[in-house]
DNA sequence: TATTATTTTTAGACAAGTCTAAAAATATAT
DNA sequence: ATATATTTTTAGACTTGTCTAAAAATAATA
C-alpha cells in the first residue's frame, strides 16, 4: 500500500508531466506539493525503488506504467467524488476540491466503479475536466477558451483552466457555469476584454484574465 | 487539527467507556486499537495535552466533553457513510465497514449534514447501531436479544451487536437481515439452540451464539 | 501483611516524512 | 572557457507514532 504522501506526489508528477517535458524536475514538484527539494528528492527515491518512477540524479523523473496507473485512479477517482458531491449533495462547484482531495485516497476499484455507476458515469466533473474511465483512458476536449471567439459568435461553458475558488465564485456570479450559452457582443482591442450575453439574459464585462480561462465549444 | 491516529484513540475511548467503568484501563485501549500499551500511554499523554482526555497516572482515562464531541462526530460520519454505501451503492452489509473507517475522518459539519439530508436522516446504519444527531444525541434502541424470546414468540431484527464479516455473512445466508420478520417455533433447553421462521417461509436453524447477538423488537 | 502477578509507565530506539544548511552537479553568462 | 547562478542532492536533525525491554505502581493471593 501506499501513503496518501506518496499518492500526492504521483498526482503531481502526472500533471507536470507532459510531451514536451522530459523528465519532470525536483522543483517542479516541490512547488506544486507545496514543500522543499529536498523532500522531494527523498521521497523520489522511495517512489523509485517502489518502481513508481524511473529516475536518474539530476535528470528528473518519469512515472512507470504502474505510477501512471496509480495516478490516473486517483484523478477519476477525485473527478467522480467532486460529482457526487456537486449533484447529490449540492455543494457549489468551488467548494469541493479540498474534499475531494481527501476522498480521492480512497482507492477501491470496486468502490470506484459503483461510484461512478451511481452517478450515471459522467464524462466530466464540475469544472468540465474530463473523468478517465475505468481503464484508465481520458478523453481531452479540444482547447478552445472564450478568448478565441470573436464578435458575434457563440458557444457554451464547457469547463475552466484556472481552478481558485476566487476565479469559481467570480463566474458563478455572473452565470458563467458549465453548459452556460455565451454570446460574445463586442471584443475591445486593446486589452482583449470582452462584452458578452450569458443565457441571452445578462449581459457581463469579461477581462481577459477571465476569457482565457473558460473553456468553451462553439455552437454554430 | 487531529491526526487520523488521534481521531481512532478517541473513538476507542467512546467506545470503551460505560456507567460502569470508572476510566478506561491502557490494556483495554491497546486490545481494541491492536497496539501496545506503552503505545497507548504515550498517545494518551498526547490527547491530555490537548485536553481531549483526562488522564492520571496509573487511573485509566476520561474523555473530556470535547473528546466526547470528537468521538460522536465520528461515530456519525462513520454510520452515514455505511448506510450511503448499502442504500446507494448497493455494498452488502458485511462489506461497508473499512470504506467507512476511512471516510469517517473527513470531518466537516457541512458534508456530515449535507449527506445526512441526502439519505433522509437515517436513524440507524445498516447493522441497526443508531445514528448520533447533528447535536451528538444518539439514541438507543433497548436490548432484546432473539435469545429472549420463547416459543411462539415473534420480533423483527433491528440489529447485531457483532460486527463480524463471518457472522454478517451468515445471516444474511438465512435471510436474518434489518426488518425480516422471526417466529420462534421451538427452544432446545439443553444449548438454547432454536427453531425460526424468517419471513413466512424459510425455517432455519439457530445457535445460541448466533441469537443472543441479534438485536430483536418484539412484536407480538 | 508479605509475596507474587498484572498493569502501566518510562527509557531508548526505529521508520516515515519533513526541514535547514552545505556540497555537488548542471546551466547560464561574460 | 571560466566564473556565476541555479538546481539538485546529501548530511544531519526533528516530529509523529510505533516498538521492546525494563522499572514502577497497583492488584491479587497466600
Amino acid at each position: 500500500m501506499n501513503s496518501f504522501t506518496e499518492e500526492n506526489y504521483l498526482k503531481a508528477i502526472f500533471k507536470l508531466s507532459s510531451p514536451k517535458v522530459d523528465g519532470v524536475s525536483t522543483n517542479a514538484i516541490a512547488e506544486e506539493i507545496q514543500t522543499k527539494a529536498s523532500s522531494v528528492t527523498d521521497m523520489i527515491k522511495k517512489l523509485s525503488d517502489k518502481k513508481l518512477v524511473k529516475y536518474k540524479k539530476y535528470q528528473g523523473v518519469h512515472l512507470t506504467k504502474k505510477g501512471k496507473e496509480i495516478a490516473v485512479s486517483i484523478i477519476r477517482n477525485h473527478r467522480l467524488w467532486e460529482v457526487f458531491l456537486v449533484e447529490k449533495l449540492a455543494f457549489k462547484w468551488d467548494e469541493v476540491h479540498d474534499f475531494a482531495e481527501e476522498l480521492e485516497h480512497i482507492r477501491s476499484k470496486e468502490l470506484t466503479n459503483r461510484l461512478d455507476a451511481f452517478l450515471e458515469f459522467p464524462k466530466h466533473d464540475p469544472h468540465g475536466d474530463p473523468i478517465p474511465d475505468k481503464d484508465g483512458n481520458i478523453y481531452n476536449h479540444k482547447d478552445i477558451t472564450l478568448s478565441d471567439l470573436k464578435s458575434a459568435e457563440k458557444g457554451i461553458v464547457v469547463g475552466v483552466k484556472e481552478h481558485s475558488k476566487s476565479y469559481l465564485n467570480y463566474l458563478e456570479s455572473v452565470n458563467l457555469v458549465l453548459g452556460a450559452e455565451i454570446k460574445v457582443n463586442d471584443v475591445i482591442d486593446f486589452d482583449h476584454s470582452m462584452s458578452i450575453t450569458v443565457n441571452k439574459k445578462k449581459t457581463a464585462n469579461i477581462s481577459h484574465q477571465v476569457s482565457k480561462n473558460l473553456l468553451i465549444k462553439k455552437t454554430d
